[in-house]
RNA sequence: GCCCCCGUAGCUCAGCGGAUAGAGCAUCUGCCUUCUAAGCAGAGGGCCGCUGGUUCGAGUCCAGCCGGGGGCACCA
């Protein structure tokens, strides 16, 4: 990935180290922090300090002596004006210090930086190999049935986040849980073996007789919703008949027990339904390093976490109470009441152990916590070589000429991308690891919580739901595989792939078959993954096809649109045009024919969207601290519209002036670097035309 | 009962204790002979749920209240 090198940042920490020194120096006042903030307009400069505010304050409580803000705000001016790369300092309102950089300058920079990035190979990043390991477990989904648009939250979220953390100059694993034989994959089996009829063969048999437009999981979307009518008899209001009940947990049995035809028929299901999900998630460029199998986390874990849960004393046996037979782990944050244990359970009194207790092995083993062997086989491989493994129970051949596994868990901090309706097991978790492993206690452990994908009414009615008056009144509807209600992912990719190439067909007729096809697949992808990305993590999507199949106002086709014009304007240039436009910065030694242009309310504009393109660390940076893609989200799409702007109101090619011209050329390959850059970095990626 | 999240423009949402609270959509008005209008410009639209508190300064922090959502399973 391409980054220029645009030092802004640490231009601003000189800057703050700076106002430290000079408040000690000149007021005798430690200040623990110093806060800056960028101006709300470009006249008001390019970073502020209201620092003036504070150090009258604490001059006050030191000295006794009353000074106001502004005459310290003119103290400070002087000392932090002869700083290299600013340009000049103001005192404003109140008191604020307000920071000018010198433009000519730092222009002058990036302009060199740029060129210099463009003959650098792609993908000649930093060497991570000796940076702590970070996980991220994203996607997870039970594999049971198609993927839908909350899977797709979640594994967008995840990526991104991967992105985000690799672009912060992170190491970092993906991981993606398989549960393989919980109830949801028990559930199609029953389906298969008591409403079809079938076991493996016919199911083998039916799986390549499906249309591609119907694949397997689609099929078992349907029929996990016809278990759930099976179960109750047909009548959706109805009660679960305690016999069909049965049949879910002989075959819970039978799969935990392996080696006999229901296990043989569950490991088929799931294994072909994570093929599928892995399909969906590659045609958004979704990823995974490892698919860990909770069977295999069954088998080779379990009893050594046990035992460490036991030793720690994080869990105790109940002999006697509503949990007797159990092994519990008391939770504090929780009060006990009539419907409700503080306690939760980890062994259920039939010795069985809870989602809980096997999520709490899982973690343990990720954060290098539990000394156990996996052995992985190869999942699947892409083109590029990149290789997805799975964990096995098989031992390989020692003749196995397939490539080695790389050492997998033993993270730093382990990501964990759940649904917040999860956060109370997540708390169970953390607490469990830390029992376990007080050395590195709960902050190893980061829960990446976010709010549930729900269905806006309208969203309902398109999908042919009858809603009730009550849920009509509402904003939205939660979605239910159980009812098979819900919109499936692929469905909505092709939608979105389908409108793309509507569009770009009446764009760009001269275009190939392929690249009208390339094309609407690159800016459906922009168009999914920047519509799930756009909300912070706690906010509720109430999902709406109008909102999700739009191109215009705020959405990924926004921002791959404006990098597409900018990249066009270097299609039509002459090659050496931003090498001719570097040099005449760099032959201006004094630079003042750039200064002349910079600093007329015309270079205001320039100015302020060199800044925001150098702002791309910094947001990168504030994405991975809080966790929040949508702030990268946000700033991509801020940085399009500014680009918009200045491609709207400047033209380049036709610039007679050879100054101006040089500084337009760089300016907007400086902003299609970055604007590139920050999408590559979700995920987006730029179609040569749209 | 307890815990968590949310309440900002007609709608959907951003907003790090700092300056005149911002986007998108929707409505209305302009702009395509141009490096592509998937675009740009403009207009209208706000007791930032309420009440107190902390602070030089609160949409942002604290407390209480009101309203909405989710959770507190020997489900996952």
């Amino acid at each position: 990935m391409e980054r220029i090198d645009l030092n802004l940042l640490k231009l601003g920490e000189d800057l703050r180290e700076r106002v430290r020194v000079v408040a000690t120096e000149m007021f005798g006042v430690t200040l623990e922090q110093v806060s800056a903030e960028v101006p709300p307009r470009i006249e008001l400069g390019d970073l502020a300090f209201p620092v003036a505010f504070e150090l009258a304050k604490r001059i006050k409580q030191a000295t006794g002596e009353k000074r106001a803000p502004r005459a310290i705000a003119e103290e400070l001016r002087q000392a932090l004006e002869t700083t290299v790369g600013v340009a000049r300092v103001e005192v404003a309102g109140a008191g604020y210090l307000n920071i000018f950089y010198d433009r000519a300058r730092l222009l002058g920079s990036f302009a060199a930086s740029s060129v210099e990035v463009e003959s650098t190979p792609a993908g000649n990043v930093e060497d991570v190999s000796n940076r702590p390991k970070l996980i991220v477990e994203h996607t997870n989904i039970n594999p049971n049935k198609a993927a839908h648009i909350g899977h797709l939250r979640n594994g967008v979220l995840g990526d991104t986040f991967v992105r985000i953390l690799r672009a912060a100059g992170e190491r970092v694993e993906v991981q993606n849980y398989i549960d393989d034989t919980g109830v949801q994959v028990a559930d199609v089996v029953v389906g298969f073996m008591h409403i079809e009829r079938m076991m493996l063969d016919d199911v083998r048999a039916l799986d390549a007789s499906l249309p591609p437009e119907r694949p397997f999981d689609y099929y078992c979307w349907d029929l996990y919703a016809r278990v759930g009518l099976f179960y109750r008899d047909g009548d959706p209001e109805g009660k679960e008949n305690p016999e069909k009940l049965r049949l879910r947990g002989e075959t819970l049995h039978a799969i935990e027990a392996a080696s006999n035809p229901t296990a043989e028929l569950a490991e088929y299901v799931a294994t072909r339904v994570v093929n599928r999900h892995l399909d969906t998630m590659g045609r958004l460029g979704i990823r995974y390093d490892l698919l860990p199998r909770e069977s295999e986390i069954l088998r080779f874990m379990w009893q050594r976490a046990f035992d460490q849960l036991k030793a720690s004393g994080a869990i105790r046996y109940e002999s006697e109470g509503r949990n007797a037979g159990c092994w519990v782990m008391p939770m504090d944050t929780h009060t006990s009441t009539d419907e409700h244990e503080a306690d939760k359970v980890i062994v259920r009194s039939n010795g069985t152990i809870t989602y809980t207790g096997k999520d709490i092995g899982y973690q343990l083993w990720k954060l290098g916590q539990l000394d156990i062997k996996f052995t992985y086989r190869m999942f699947r491989d892409y083109p590029d070589g990149h290789i997805v493994w799975a964990t096995t129970g098989e031992q390989m051949d020692g003749a196995d000429a397939r490539p080695t596994a790389p050492a997998f868990g033993g993270g730093q901090i382990v990501y964990n991308v759940i649904d917040s309706r999860q956060s109370y097991t997540q708390d169970v978790v953390r607490k469990g690891v830390a029992a376990v492993a007080p050395q590195i206690g709960e902050a190893a452990s980061v829960h990446l919580g976010y709010e549930m994908v729900a269905l806006s009414p309208a969203a309902c009615e398109e999908l042919g739901l009858e809603l009730s008056v009550e849920d009509r009144a509402r904003p939205f509807v939660e979605m239910s595989g159980r009812r098979g209600l819900g919109v499936k992912a692929d469905d909505l990719v092709n939608r979105l792939e389908a409108g793309a190439l509507r569009e770009t067909e009446s764009r760009h007729p001269e275009l190939s078959e392929e690249e009208k096809q390339s094309t609407a697949h690159d800016i459906a992808v922009g168009a999914l993954r920047y519509f799930l990305l756009k909300w912070t993590r706690n906010s509720v999507i109430a999902f709406d096809f109008k909102e999700a199949l739009s191109f215009e106002g705020e959405t990924g086709p926004y921002c791959q649109y404006a990098a597409v014009r900018a990249n066009s304007i270097f299609r039509k240039l002459d090659d050496a045009a931003l090498a001719e436009a570097v040099q005449t910065f760099q032959g201006d030694a004094d630079q003042t024919e750039t200064r002349r242009l910079l600093e007329t309310e015309d270079g205001n504009e320039l100015w302020s969207l060199v800044t925001l393109a150098a702002r791309f660390d910094e947001a990168v940076a504030q994405a991975a601290a809080q966790a929040e893609p949508a702030h990268l989200a946000k700033y991509a799409f801020q940085l399009a519209r500014a680009f918009n702007l200045f491609y709207h109101r400047h033209r380049i090619i036709g610039e007679e002036d050879a100054a101006r011209r040089a500084a337009l050329i760089v300016v907007a390959h400086i902003a299609r670097q970055q604007l590139t850059t920050a999408l590559a970095t979700l995920g987006i990626s730029v179609p040569a035309r749209m």
